[in-house]
DNA sequence: TTTGTAAATGCGGCTTAGTTGCATTAAATT
DNA sequence: AATTTAATGCAACTAAGCCGCATTTACAAA
């Protein structure tokens, strides 16, 4: 059993598969958030696109990765920082630019004031407009 | 022309049809917001969904209604105050019940600090937790 | 190295939100 | 009442995402 191997099981991945390794690539290589749909198109000739949703399900439950919907309604996946299979601490407001539709996390704190009468568990926050790139 | 004829002609809504009376009375009646899928429930035997969705296109060109995603990745949409056809001024936060998956708008202000090399133009903040009355 | 196992995958079909084109209806102006 | 065209109904379509089930394959035990 490689080194590898025993870091996924320790995760609660079970099996690394070609598949499981080139969903794993794209994050490792790539800090910026990933759209299922282009996650798909970018995996179409390596795998289905069932398997896609269901090893970024698994990724998600392993702390691996997390999940957040963008501006269009798109579900979005981004590597995770410090998280485990048992606690997602790893909160962060994102951003998406309006227009080239990339997305980041950012490291920033959001201040969320009491809602009276409200029991706040989690915030989903989506900051939107252009980005370094699009602002030149 | 009667009084609340020239009123929605004013908001851009050129002909006041049985269907956009009923679709703005739900929004004058219910202050909290509604998705999408309801609405056409709620409707169904009223106009064809086609409709609802047009309806509700036209109200927020016009500032009457405003729209967000909700936690599922579902369109909802809530009156406006304050807004017209030419300015949607009405920004604001949204809160989603866990566990009743009742939204409500939130009149507060969030602080949302600058992020470095970026232009933010708009926001989209859902908070998520339990509303008032599935505290108790 | 071979074999047994169940985790993982491929595939086809399904669900559902939302859109589009076009023929028909009806609200408002004359 | 006649005219105009905004609004609607309807059917077909698109696209994201999910599900069941047969098949494959990673990996541990023999
Ligand atoms: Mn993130
Ligand atoms: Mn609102
Ligand atoms: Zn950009
Ligand atoms: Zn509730």
């Amino acid at each position: 059993m490689r080194l590898s191997c025993i870091k996924l099981v320790f995760m609660g991945i079970i099996r690394k598969t070609k598949s499981v390794a080139a969903v794993l690539q794209i994050f490792e290589e790539q800090e910026d958030a990933q759209s299922v749909v282009h996650l798909i198109e970018l995996l179409k000739d390596e795998m289905n696109r069932t398997t896609v949703y269901r090893i970024l399900d698994r990724f998600e439950k392993d702390g691996i990765i997390h999940s957040f919907n963008g501006k269009d309604g798109l579900r979005w996946y981004a590597k995770c920082h410090g998280c485990d299979s048992n606690h997602h601490v790893d909160a962060h407001p994102h951003f998406q630019c309006t227009e080239c539709d990339k997305v980041e996390c950012l490291s920033l704190e959001i201040e969320i004031p009491q809602v009276k009468n409200h029991k706040i568990d989690s915030t989903d926050i989506l900051l939107m407009g252009q980005c370094e790139a699009c602002r030149h």
